[in-house]
RNA sequence: GGGCCCUUCGUCUAUCGGUUAGGACGCCAGGUUUUCAACCUGGAAAGAGGGGUUCGAUUCCCCUAGGGCCUGCCA
């Protein structure tokens, strides 16, 4: 019998999701689902100031867009100080803890003294006598609750992707648990206490985040020890890195994921991105959320950094586009139109769906791929693309299309479009460029579109006789 | 400065001692073609360097170089 498996995004409040965070979410959830546990929201407040609740929405939202749902109600780390001061003052009584009465600027000095000796920094309070500790308390005397860490000895790790990672405990001094304390008022906690308690008392077995933390877990697990609390398995994914292999920035992807939304990005899309970025399981590249949840594994993921590739990335978002049912893709497509639509252009928008899918990467290239359906008639047709109109016999072949198109044609018909249009070459004895050249110039005035069969299809009978005879009358 | 981690095509990666080192994105060429795409075929492209261990190293070990993370009374 195994402990249900429990994971945890926790971050903190400030701007928000951010590329590398959604895909520690994602890791943690598809863990989570994949061993039938729970994946838990904690924001980490515990710098109150820094709180800002547009930050925990912007953040939920991102979640919520990616289709990553939590199990409860998203924890506050703030909330839960008077646990986090009792939990310290615990420590403080097992003398586990001290009291620590320097200032910030002997602590500053007294930690660049010790690194300019490559020393360990340590507060001299750490061994004080017990009246002394007194009189300042007495006196009123600010104070931070310092843990007291192992001077000896090494902190070993079990990461499940890195691998056992060992520290030497002279380089993890004695952190602050909880600071600005005076008299009886204990102080407010850190970021450190407060995560070991708050995933201790989470249930939370398995601590997935940026390997950023890979020092942290060291003294985290320290505190775990001191408790006499199981440490949980921590896996230290490694960061994601800009296209330049610097750390992300703004200029080479570090955007919330809501940026990605707004350029047309799928969320399915932008999850399977992420997922292979960093793990892998042999050759898969597209891998659906369901198949995601049964694959994924703490061991599929690698060590080291992975650079942000946003070709890659619209590659792949390509691929869920096309895979996306066509109602579907115009509800979604819709929004990213340029121009408000009517009941007749959404109509051929409707229709264009199954035929626009393969020429766009993102939803945003809805409005260059549909731009011949919102042409206003008569369209405006020049330079290159009213050349083929000019040509020799153009207006004849107009002229009989029309009449061919009017008297019989396949309009809800799109497949069978494109042979009626060539035997009507054929029958003239014209190769088919005769015929498409001009009449794609006079329903798209030189605009992508797709096939002639399938434009005219598209435009729909109306329109796209309309559109002929406009340019046969101009000619 | 110190501690820890990382290193296969430009990028994401496969390989868990024996492969012509595979795939994907991108790139190049060709094909298809009524525009633009898409699509199809082919191609160039990698084990950071140096030592070991081994019959045999991309794979295991060490060193060097390069890169990253941490080093707060931030999280």
């Amino acid at each position: 019998m195994t402990e249900p498996v429990v994971t945890r995004f926790a971050p903190s409040p400030t701007g928000f999701l951010h590329i590398g965070g959604a895909r520690t979410a994602l890791f943690n959830w598809l863990y989570a689902r994949r061993h039938g546990g729970k994946f838990l929201l904690r924001i980490e407040d515990t710098d109150r100031a820094r709180h800002d609740e547009a930050a925990v929405a912007a953040i939920l939202d991102g979640l919520e867009w990616l289709g990553l749902d939590w199990d409860a109600a998203p924890a506050s780390q703030f909330a839960s100080r008077d646990r986090h001061r009792a939990v310290a003052l615990d420590l403080l009584e097992k003398g586990a803890a001290y009291r620590c009465f320097m200032t910030p600027e002997e602590t500053d000095a007294a930690r660049e003294a010790a690194r300019a000796e490559s020393q360990r920094f340590e507060s001299p309070w750490r061994e004080a006598p017990a009246a002394d500790i007194e009189a300042k308390l007495a006196a009123g005397a600010p104070f931070a609750i310092r843990f007291r860490a192992p001077k000896d000895g090494r902190t070993d790790l079990a990461d499940a992707v890195q691998g056992d990672v060992s520290f030497p405990n002279q380089a993890l001094d004695d952190l602050v648990i909880l600071r600005g304390g005076t008299g009886d008022a204990p102080g407010d906690p850190t970021y450190n206490l407060a995560v070991v308690v708050d995933d201790h008392d989470m249930g939370v077995t398995h601590v997935i985040r940026g390997d950023d933390h890979l020092n942290n877990a060291a003294r985290q697990s320290q505190i775990y020890d001191a408790l006499g609390w199981p440490r949980p398995v921590f896996a230290h994914v490694p960061l994601i890195h800009g296209s330049d292999g610097a750390k992300l920035s703004k200029r080479h992807g570090a955007l919330g994921v809501e940026a990605y939304r707004d350029q047309g990005v799928l969320p399915e899309a932008l999850a399977n991105y992420l997922l292979r970025l960093g793990w892998s399981s042999g050759d898969r590249e597209i891998i659906p959320r369901e198949e995601a949840i049964g694959l994924f594994d703490l061991g599929g993921i690698n060590k080291a950094p992975a650079r942000l590739d946003l070709d890659k990335l619209v590659s792949v978002n390509a691929q869920y586009l096309r895979a996306t049912p066509d109602e579907d893709l115009f509800a979604l497509a819709t929004p990213f139109l340029n121009e408000a639509a009517d009941e007749a252009r959404l109509g051929a928008l409707r229709r264009a769906m199954p035929f626009l899918k393969d020429r766009m990467t993102t939803l945003a290239d809805v409005a260059d791929a549909a731009a011949f359906i919102f042409l206003e008639r008569p369209l405006d047709i020049s330079g290159k693309a009213a050349k083929p109109l000019k040509k020799e016999g153009a207006s004849k072949v107009l002229s009989e299309l029309i009449e061919a198109l009017s008297a019989d044609a396949p309009w809800g018909d799109p497949a069978a479009f494109d042979a009626v249009l060539k035997a009507f070459a054929e029958a003239r004895g014209v190769g088919f460029g005769q015929v498409g050249a001009p009449a794609r110039a006079a329903l798209t005035a030189g605009r992508p579109s797709p096939s002639l069969g399938e434009t005219l299809y598209i435009l729909g009978e109306n329109e796209a006789l309309g559109r002929l005879q406009d340019a046969l009358n101009d000619n």
